[in-house]
DNA sequence: CTCCCGTCCG
DNA sequence: CGGACTGGAG
């Protein structure tokens, strides 16, 4: 649910859908219009598809999700950043999970000129710390930063706690 | 208009 | 690589 779409409007269904469909297995076996309608007015309806797809799978295969972030992107509508989601916050692997705050975090902080997405998840690795319990930490703390203080429209960097070490923080205190 | 805890297809 | 997919908020 939260692929593109605000954490803000994902709130609004996403208790309503774990009601509806509890686990994998409640999720594999509904009705797929039922599924389709628990996520009427989310958009990219393809997600639902994906994700009943994937409960399909994984039950089929035993029923329990893969820790790997290779084996999870193997599953229907797992991109990258989802995969690696997984992988940290729901069984502190040691991986990165760049998503578009991330992303943006990493682009002004070390990358103010231009890089590509191959950069910033290479720089996200670099910085990521050798635990996957501190990996977990880490992943979740810069996601926040670039959701609450690093953000799209207004950065605030009189409140960031890197501004110091960012590349754009530093130019933008001493400019304004 | 851009942006949002992206992924897939061509 | 670019574009499609979706809809609401700022």
């Amino acid at each position: 649910m939260l692929q593109q779409t605000q954490v803000s409007r994902v709130l609004e269904y996403w208790p309503r859908f774990l009601e509806q469909f509890p686990a994998l297995p409640a999720l594999a076996s509904a009705p797929p219009a039922s599924v389709r309608e628990a996520w009427d007015g989310l958009g990219y309806y393809r997600r639902a598809a994906n994700l009943q797809a994937l409960a399909r799978t994984v039950v089929s295969n035993g029923g329990v999700l893969p820790d790997d972030p290779a084996q999870l992107r193997r599953l229907p509508g797992v991109g990258r950043y989802t995969a690696g989601a997984v992988a940290s916050f729901a069984f502190e692997r040691r991986t990165a999970a760049v998503d578009t705050n991330v992303a943006r975090v990493l682009r002004r902080a070390f990358h103010p000129r231009r890089a590509n997405e191959a950069t910033l998840w290479a720089t996200a690795e670099a910085l990521l710390p050798r635990r996957g319990r501190d990996a977990w930490t880490f992943n979740q703390a810069i996601m926040e930063l670039g959701a609450l203080v690093c953000t799209a429209r207004v950065r605030r960097c009189e409140v960031c706690p890197v501004r110091a070490a960012c590349a754009t923080g530093r130019k933008v205190t001493s400019d304004k």
